[in-house]
DNA sequence: CTGATCTCAGGCTAACTGAGATTA
DNA sequence: CTAATCTCAGTTCGCCTGAGATCA
């Protein structure tokens, strides 16, 4: 994108004015939330992923490998990474394939399940996740461009609607450490 | 995706764990920020567009009919809808293709700027996006499956967040009609 | 001439459907 | 047998780069 000229008001302000203005009033809001989530996360992944693209990686691929890299022995069948990521079946084999032409992780037969198969980080994916991160942390994460207390409020608010949505079960505010 | 089975724990909440055990502790809330928005993002895109299914639309079609058909005369050039809808030019030409193919969209002359394109809502094409905006606005607008007051929170600090991001000038709150 | 506007060719990612092989 | 797991083939979508035609 040739780095777009800010318009000069909110897209968004204008089309919820237009929805109350032809009696969708009970739905403006909605309309407003879904589509100022839309744009947000359009301008954080272009952040991510201009972050890193000179690791040769996309945000779904780093997901891989950070999800491994957490993992106990660095290892999980694909259809536990599926359900973690919640990505399509088809398209784990496809990122893990990517991955594994590129020497970040590998495929080993599951020990008792004839039918799985487990993916495991190498070490040179272990190095590629630890650089990738470290440049997202100082690039992306520390600095997001929205006011800590701000940023605070939408986690918490998100993860009541991600729990709603039947992402996962309890509880939103997760059990800190001490 | 074969409908996911819930996880027994927020996996975003478990990630911003490791952030603070791994001693990124001022990168730990940013992550779970912009990890949140994408998943926030999956979740109600997916819903849209399985509302926008039946009227063989995706969002961005949808998006694109919606802002013509609040344009005066219904049309716009094609590099202001591209400024409008923030998407690259490329991307309108095959948007306006699939919708112009579907007789929702014309291509027509621009009066004075013979570069220019303009891209007009035909009367097939008003119809299917009233059609389909009632649908969104009950099926998905009207019950996002946030609070109210938490939906009106994440829309204010998202317009700061897109305003400061370069979206659009001022101000974030909109002049409200009346 | 320069710069804006649009289209086309072509690569890449990822989602999806549907089918099939293998094994619990 | 049924169900789970994974892969493959093929389609669609949208993003992107780079190049070219047209015109202000």
């Amino acid at each position: 994108m040739p780095s777009a000229t800010p318009l000069p008001w909110d897209p968004i302000a204008e089309a919820h004015r237009h929805w109350k203005e032809h009696g969708w009033s009970t739905a403006a809001d909605g309309m407003a939330l879904v589509t100022s989530v839309m744009r947000a996360q359009q301008i954080m992944l272009a952040s991510v992923e201009s972050v890193l693209k000179p690791f040769g990686l996309t945000f779904a691929r780093y997901e891989m490998l950070r999800l491994l890299s957490f993992a106990r022995d660095g290892s999980l069948p694909m259809a536990a990474a599926s359900a973690r990521l919640q990505v399509h079946p088809t398209s784990v084999t496809s990122i893990v394939d990517r991955l594994e032409r590129d020497g970040l992780v590998r495929r080993a037969a599951h020990p008792t399940d004839g039918r799985a198969t487990l993916v495991e980080v190498t070490s040179a994916g272990r190095a590629s996740v630890d650089e990738a991160t470290a440049a997202l942390n100082t690039q992306c994460f520390v600095d997001t461009g929205m006011a800590p207390e701000d940023a605070t409020d939408v986690i918490r608010i998100l993860a009541t609607f991600r729990r709603d949505a039947g992402d996962f079960i309890e509880p939103v505010a997760p059990p800190e450490p001490l």
